[in-house]
DNA sequence: CGCATGATTGAAGTATATCAATAGTGGTGG
DNA sequence: CCACCACTATTGATATACTTCAATCATGCG
C-alpha cells in the first residue's frame, strides 16, 4: 500500500499536468508567479498517480527528500509515540503543503496517509531550495506557508489545552467548513473524509465523545449528520459554541465574559 | 511596562554589541555566515536595553514589523481567547527566535512578555527578507528555524492530547533540562523563570496539579524542588515517565522532545 | 517588614474516558 | 446484485484523572 516518494510516477505524459492551478501557485502562493518562474517550478514537480485510500505518501523515519502538495483528495499526518499511540497532527486538502516540518531534518518526523483517493505533487526540496535563490517570490511563499502552519498549530494547542469537548468539535466543523468554502465548495454541506476515530484522535477526545457530540448537535438542530455527510445548519451558533466569536471585522467586540 | 518594537533603543553606542554570538548566527544559524554576510545582518539588528520582568516585546494585535531573538533572559508568548483566557504558546531562551508565526500577517497573533530581566535583538523583517535575497544561507536558516518550530508544536499537540499530567510535567522538565544543556548550562540544576501557574497553563493543567506532581516527584527523589530552583536527580526515570524513551544516542537529530 | 501574590495541600465535584453492548456501513466475492 | 463480514458508529453505564474550591503557608517586592 505504501507509495514511497521516489516511487511517484515520473512517466506521466507531458502537459497532462499543468501547475496553473497548483496550490503552490494559487492557494499557497496567492501572489502568483511570473509565467517564466511558474514554468521553472513546474519542471521540478512530479504529480503522483491517484493514490488509494490507506496508502502512504511517506512514513515517519523515511529519508526526507521532498515536500508535497495535495492536488485532490485529502490525507492525514500523524506521529507515533513510543507507546505506539498515534497522534494526528493535521488533515490536508487540495492546495495544502505537507512536510514543512521536515525541512531541517534528515527524515520525516511524521507519516502522511491518504484518507480517500488522492493525488499529490512532489516537490523535491533540494530543487525548490535552489530555485528559491533565483525566485524570491517562491521563497516568500514558502515562508508564508510555514508561518501560517505555526499559527494554526498554536490554535490547536489552545484548543487542546483550554477547550471543552463541545468547543473542540464545533471548532473542528467550522474549520472544515471554512476550508471547503475557500476551495469553492459549499460551506454548509460536505463529506468527512476522516473517521470519527480520527476526528477524536486529532481533537484529543475519545471516539464516543465525538459521536455523542455529533448527536447532541444534531438534536439541537445545529447540524445534520448522516454517516460521513455533514450539513451545518447554524454556522453562527456553532461559532458561539466554538469560543471563536470572530466578529468578522468590527472587532471592538466586548469581552464575552461568562 | 510595555516596550513597543519601535521603541527599542536604537541609540546604543557602536560596537557595544556584536552579533558574533547572536543566535541567528549560532544557535539558530548553526552553519554560520561568512564574515561579510554577518556584518550585513548585524547592521540591521537592534539590541534592546535590558527589559524588566513583566514588560512586553509586543502585544497581540500590534502591527508586525520585526522578528526578535532572545539574547539573555527568557520570555513567554501567549494568545488570548475571546473569553479572555490566556494560552501560553511557548517559552523562549537565548538564541530562540520569536514571532515566526507573524511573518505572513499584518499584526502579531501573540503577545510576548518577559519573564525576567531580558534583552532581545530586533530584526526588522522587511530588511531580513531583502537580505535573504542576497544571502541564501540566511534564508535557509530562517526556514530551518521555522521547520523546527512546527515540529516542536506538533510535539506539544501530542503532549496535550495524549499525555497524562505526570508525563507532561516530566516532559516539560526534560525539555528545559535539554535546552539549558545545549546552552552550556547545567542539565540538572536550573532555575524556573516561569511560575507554576504559567507551567500549568502551558501544559494544559491546573496550577494545583503541577504543584502536586512536583511534590510527588520530589517524594520519589526524581527531583529536588525549592521554590524556583530545580534539581533533576534522575533524568532517566524522568525520561521513562515522560513517555519518550529515546534510546539516547546523543544525536544531532535528537528527538525534539518538547 | 508587611502585604499581595504565588505555592502547597486536602476535600469534593465533574467532564470525559473507558467498558460494554448494539446498530449501522461499506467493501468483497460469490 | 445481494449477502456476508469486518469495521465503524452510536448509545448507555460506570470509572477516574484532573479540576475546582478552600484553607494555609511561603515568598518576594515595594
Amino acid at each position: 500500500m505504501t507509495v514511497k516518494p521516489h516511487s511517484v510516477d515520473k512517466s506521466r505524459s507531458m502537459n497532462e499536468f499543468k501547475c496553473d492551478n497548483c496550490g503552490l501557485l494559487s492557494l499557497c502562493l496567492p501572489d502568483g508567479l511570473k509565467p517564466q518562474e511558474a514554468e521553472q517550478l513546474e519542471k521540478m514537480i512530479e504529480k503522483s498517480p491517484p493514490l488509494k485510500k490507506g496508502s502512504y505518501i511517506f512514513h515517519q523515519g523515511d529519508p526526507f527528500t521532498s515536500i508535497f502538495e495535495v492536488r485532490a483528495g485529502s490525507l492525514k499526518t500523524y506521529t507515533v509515540t513510543n507507546q505506539g499511540e498515534e497522534q494526528i497532527t493535521g488533515f490536508y486538502f487540495p492546495g495544502d503543503l505537507i512536510a514543512l516540518n521536515a525541512i531541517d531534518t534528515s527524515s520525516y518526523p511524521i507519516s502522511a496517509k491518504v484518507l480517500e483517493t488522492t493525488t499529490v505533487c512532489e516537490i523535491p526540496y533540494g530543487q525548490l531550495d535552489r530555485l528559491s535563490d533565483q525566485v524570491p517570490r517562491l521563497r516568500r511563499q514558502l515562508i508564508r506557508a510555514m508561518s501560517k502552519e505555526i499559527r494554526e498549530e498554536q490554535q490547536m494547542m489552545l484548543l487542546l489545552s483550554k477547550k471543552t469537548a463541545e468547543e473542540r468539535v464545533a471548532t473542528f466543523l467550522l474549520k472544515l467548513s471554512d476550508r471547503y468554502k475557500r476551495r469553492g465548495y459549499s460551506a454548509s454541506i460536505f463529506r468527512l473524509s476522516m473517521s470519527r476515530n480520527e476526528i477524536g484522535n486529532y481533537l484529543g477526545l475519545a471516539v464516543e465523545t465525538v459521536s455523542r457530540i455529533f448527536s447532541r448537535f444534531q438534536k439541537q438542530h445545529l447540524i445534520r449528520v448522516e454517516g460521513k455527510e455533514i450539513e451545518v445548519l447554524s454556522l453562527d451558533t456553532l461559532r458561539q459554541i466554538s469560543g471563536e466569536i470572530r466578529s468578522d471585522d468590527h472587532s471592538a467586540d466586548a469581552i464575552n465574559l461568562s
